[in-house]
DNA sequence: GCGCGACCGCGACACGGTATCATCAAAACG
DNA sequence: CGTTTTGATGATACCGTGTCGCGGTCGCGC
């Protein structure tokens, strides 16, 4: 029974009480929404998401509680190539990399720990100390790859 | 004898004349600036560096030939985490990937055929035809992590 | 040279993301 | 219980990156 096994906004909750901030009712929304919202999402999107259930929290609040969930480990920053940051839900059991269609935007998650061994094995033969990564691989889906431009 | 062995100004050149395009004086200042400039820089730096050489060139030209030297297969596209976009020259025989400390920045270029191997056995179990990728490790560089903060 | 079409550089703009600040609510304190 | 203090919120202004449109310029084929 670690605290990994219980719910993700209870994990919220308690990170927020161990830095001693509030948990009010925004942030436990916009946290819901966020848990209840697979796949990668930029701020836009939850913003949007999040007013047809309150319209009067604010997209600044969105965006410090996503970084809330960030520094808490509950929540990962993705960065594609269009310069638009896009929040997921961090799974520490699967560290996973992205398969990206570049023709429909279609997004795959994959999860291999042999890479996760060798990227390992790489930061210590250069003398870094592994945080984290982004890994994304780019190309043309089942779907697209079909279609002669 | 292929193109590849040829100096890469000349490979820009002949990819200008293969599309029908002007080869300028802006053109080639900028591939020249570009081409001896190692590393990974933003349009910022490689607008600075070229201001000192010739100040009247615009920085949206920089932007466009930059953009031209991608569509030539002679730059490649960085993201980092901090959404700026990054250039570097592009090296047809070791596509590398990037090891970033998260203190200081600096970058180290990494080229591993295991985890290349692996890139494209993932993206044809997945179905995908792949055209690249982006694979960057975030850690602390051994001048950093020995900084206790 | 000459003319035309491609290109240039400037300014303006679009957009994501952040900082500021007044307001408000809730907790802390006497 | 009233006052003070702290922290959260949301509107707005701001910043930097990157793009667009337009008037003027310059390569390049003739």
């Amino acid at each position: 029974m670690t605290s990994s096994d219980i719910d993700p906004q209870s994990r919220f909750l308690q990170f927020m009480s161990r830095k001693g901030l509030n948990t009010t009712s925004q942030r436990k929304a916009i946290a819901e929404v966020f848990f209840g919202l697979p796949g990668h999402h930029s701020l836009e999107e939850f913003y949007r998401e999040i007013s047809r259930i309150d319209p009067g929290i604010g997209q600044t609040t969105v965006y410090r509680t996503l970084k809330l969930l960030c520094e808490a480990g509950l929540a990962n920053e993705i960065q594609l190539k269009d310069n638009i940051t896009r929040y997921e839900i961090a799974n520490p059991n699967a560290h996973h990399d992205h398969l990206i269609c570049a023709r429909c935007g279609k997004i795959v998650e994959i999860c291999d720990p042999r890479i996760e061994e060798l990227q390992k094995e790489i930061a210590e033969k250069n003398g870094f100390k592994l945080f984290g990564h982004s890994h994304n691989l780019y190309g043309a889906c089942p779907d697209c790859r079909d279609k002669n431009n």
